[in-house]
DNA sequence: AATCCGTGGAC
DNA sequence: TGTCCAAGGAT
């Protein structure tokens, strides 16, 4: 007789869950919301510094939202995609503004809010509110995918029939749902990871479609592989690292030395503009926008 | 729907 | 060096 597939994650996750500060007894659903932007395709050993120094400075959204922006965009430090900054300034300012300085706690006004997407409002949903939701990132993806349906990986973007085998395994209760969430996510972020998965240690093992198939290769299609090297991407990063290390304006020149293809540095930095990470001054030098 | 958007570690 | 991967979202 085997186990049930969610009770056996759920024992599992309460003996083997990561003790991490935004699942703490304490956590705020501000706290939660800021850990999900920044564990969008970033490591949890990489943001877990720069979180608490966020929720230490900025300890509920009208911190934030009254924040300057060079300040914030130099928290962010190194994490990557820094608009994401931008974006949790803005939904701060939104929390502010339109929902009495909280984070709001249903799906549509979570998902109003700048930079949070289905996951993210799902994710803030159940593990700040505790309540149900279909809660799909890349690892429960990856969980269902093998122990659902045999194949090694998901493919490359949500099916309505992935969304509609996760929803019909969560329960129903919204307590159970949420601690499923976090479960099944774990469970795919220690034991079922894209590489090197520990079916030794699975919890269902046993009843694993792709485990008993013998772990067949994927052989689906493939998302495109993103290429960085050479990337407006890397100039990107390389430009707005220039100004985020600077305590003064930076001259262009200074700018000019950082890239040699002056296209598609000039380029580059016309996007960051664009997307508020960098302000040209009247006299020609380059700073973080306040 | 396909592409763009950073950074760094593992292999 | 090159590829893949890490709690996605916007356009």
């Amino acid at each position: 007789m085997l186990a049930p597939l969610v009770p056996a994650v759920l024992d599992w996750y309460a003996r083997h869950a990561r003790d991490l500060p935004w699942r703490a007894a304490d956590r705020t659903p501000w706290g939660v919301l800021v850990s999900e932007v920044m564990l969008a395709q970033t490591p949890v050993a990489r943001v877990l510094p720069v979180w608490r120094d966020w929720v230490t400075r900025w300890p509920r959204p009208a911190a934030l939202a009254a924040a300057p922006a060079d300040e914030v965009i130099r928290a962010w430090g190194r994490l990557g995609y820094p608009r994401r900054a931008l974006w949790l300034a803005a939904a701060a300012r939104a929390c502010v503004a339109e929902h009495g300085g909280q984070v709001p706690d249903t799906y549509q006004a979570l998902r109003a809010l700048p930079g949070v997407g289905d996951y993210t409002a799902s994710a803030v949903l159940a593990f700040a509110y505790g309540r149900r939701a279909v809660v799909l990132d890349t690892n429960v993806r990856r969980v269902l995918a093998r122990v659902l349906h045999g194949r090694a990986a998901p493919g490359p973007s949500v099916t309505v029939g992935e969304r509609a085998a996760a929803d019909a395994l969560a329960p129903q209760d919204d307590a159970a749902a949420a601690q499923w969430a976090a479960a099944v996510m774990e469970l795919g972020a220690l034991v079922c990871t894209a590489r090197n998965p520990a079916c030794g240690s699975c919890p269902v093992a046993s009843r694993c479609e792709w485990r008993l198939a013998g772990r067949p290769a994927y052989d689906g299609p493939r998302r495109r592989p993103q290429r960085f090297a050479g990337t407006d991407r890397q100039v990107r990063g390389l430009l707005l690292a220039e100004l985020r290390t600077s305590e003064h304006p930076v001259p262009a020149a200074r700018l000019d030395a950082v890239w040699p293809d002056a296209a598609q540095r000039a380029r580059a930095l016309d996007g960051l503009v664009a997307d508020g990470l960098a302000d040209p001054l009247p006299d020609g030098t380059y700073a973080l926008p306040r």
